[in-house]
DNA sequence: CTGTTAGCGCTTTCAG
DNA sequence: CTGAAAGCGCTAACAG
């Protein structure tokens, strides 16, 4: 059976045009916001347009402008709840904004070039990258190509591309600062393998900062991969290493809660007055009663909010230099934090 | 300061024509899969567009054969983990199959046919609805315009539309019947007011199943909101209602994590022992070392498949009659049932 | 198998 | 302010 005839025709701009008794132009221009067009006669259009149920086919505009409102979201590690925020508000950020986000899920082992590529295809006109492939070639392949590219929470490459991202720096500062000062004597520190790169700065932060803050300097401990089961492999592995310690920052909530786990199940030890967890993103999960993780929170609002920006600037001026936005973080206190 | 000018015009079929020394069609069938081209033209073609960097304008192409590569995903409830499986998943296979997804995350307070209407301008060539707002109206419209859409676990409206499902009634029978099995007496719905389709189906099955299995029939309690904090809500209003329980059917796990939090926390009551708790979708949190919840599995990828599948047997035959696929479900035992 | 010829639906100079 | 005309990049129908 071969495939069915059926499609009505789409009502065009000249069914409108007709129907208002104007020219094509005429009911372009209606559409275009801030084209000169007689308040009276754009009314007609507009009116004519509504019962003809007409709408603008912006494949048709932006093959003319050369210039679509796609923008390709690439999103790695959809497990973790964090990239999840980020990727919601981003789109609802860009559709807030006119665009339409095309989601490209990909992993860290797939070919990234291959998907930036299914992305020009359809003109995009910027490319957002969450995920923590090292984008340096095609990053380097949309520049050049003039589509504008913004990275989140990522390491800055060669390339001029925009950056927004959440003080890592300060993520290790606070939670080495709030153990110090919540009595912990002895710190470790939870994080990956082949940590990304938000990862490596607040791991190296936090390690430096308890170098100033305590006289222990701190263990480190690492799960295989950045999620719930890396933290309950690391925690695993620190609870037999027959070291005493007191308190734990964990580079991701994801792990954190891994960890608490493993602490629940595998020992005796009471959080927080054995012993002090510490996470970082504020994931909705930290705030679950069974959890109650003190953490270091990052706005995934503000990000998103930041993100586009940026986009928006280098449309309106493509040779700017650079940018590089750094958001704030802050501490969270919940109960696996003493009070005190 | 206005915009700078940079942009390099990209390149198009006919400078690879040039280069090649042929006409754009031979280019345009060099690219496009099953037309002829003698293999010995298209090879030159191929290397003249990869010296070149060309790549196919699929906007420009979706013009001529007014039909995009663009498919819609509609997703509300973007916290709930199962939904996320199910995006990724889908948007993966879409990608596998050279569609791109555009994501709309839609909470059902908002106006759903704004965004179909967004998604429309953009000729997508299908949309596909996972959210619970009630797409009645909108996918009336889709249709009339000849745009497929397949709906994911929703009910199904009048219009002639695709759905695919996993086996809910199933889900509430396969509960009730472990439960019984397991030595259960008193059987406790947890659920959502306002509940989705799904979870309506679920609920209503398990609760014949109780009539069916047990002798009492089952109680039930809702909490506000179809998410963790519903569940840890309804919990603690079974447990204050000082009625005798001693096995539990959560409609999503999402609910049933906050379930078991709150008995854990709110109780002396031990699971499995004391009573057994079942959830339904197995998001990965079920495995977490902290609740290893019993539940009942849907395949999210076996599901992204169908959807998938669906799609592109309606645009192959736009008028077939709709059709309803129902996957199956199947009970996967962790620790908060009993094992005999 | 290949080139030529017409558009797809829209925007945009350019005259009027 | 408005219409006519040209063209965005590509494909499809038709001859050859």
């Amino acid at each position: 059976m071969k495939s069915d005839e059926d499609k009505p025709r789409p009502v065009t701009s000249v069914d409108v045009a007709l129907k208002a008794g104007v020219s094509r132009s005429a009911v372009s221009r209606s559409f275009t916001p801030g084209a000169s067009v007689a308040p009276e006669t754009r009314e007609r259009v507009l009116k004519a347009a509504a019962e003809l149920g007409y709408r603008v086919n912006q494949l048709a505009r932006s093959l003319t402008n050369n210039r679509s409102a796609l923008v390709g979201i690439v999103a790695a590690n959809m497990d973790n709840p964090f990239r999840v925020e980020q990727i919601e508000q981003i789109s609802r950020r860009l559709i807030a904004q006119n665009f339409r986000p095309i989601l490209m899920p990909a992993e860290a082992a797939e070919d990234p070039s291959h998907v930036i590529g299914l992305l020009l295809e359809y003109s995009v006109s910027g490319v957002i990258v969450t995920s923590d492939t090292p984008p340096e070639a095609i990053c380097q392949e949309c520049i050049s190509l003039g589509v504008p590219v913004v990275l989140v929470n990522k390491r800055g490459i060669d390339a001029p591309v925009d950056r927004v991202l959440m003080d890592n720096e300060n993520c290790g500062r606070l939670a080495a600062e709030a153990l110090a000062q919540k009595g912990c004597r002895q710190l470790a520190l939870i994080t990956s393998e082949n940590p990304s790169y938000s990862l490596e700065i607040r791991q190296r932060s936090f390690l430096e900062m308890v170098g100033e803050f305590c006289q222990q300097p701190a263990m480190v401990f690492r799960g295989a991969f950045q999620n719930y089961e890396g933290g309950v492999q690391a925690m695993s592995e620190l609870l037999t290493s027959a070291r005493s310690f007191d308190g734990i920052f964990c580079v991701t909530d994801y792990m954190a809660l891994g960890a608490l786990d493993q602490i629940r199940l595998g020992t005796e030890r009471k959080v927080p007055e054995d012993l002090q967890v510490i996470g970082c993103d504020d994931i909705r999960q930290c705030s679950w009663q069974g959890y109650r993780l003190s953490t270091i929170r990052q706005d995934t609002a503000k990000l998103a909010e930041a993100v586009v920006e940026a986009l928006l600037n280098r449309f309106s001026s493509p040779n700017a230099p650079a940018t590089t936005r750094i958001l704030p973080v802050e501490l969270i206190e919940r109960s696996t934090t003493r009070s005190q």
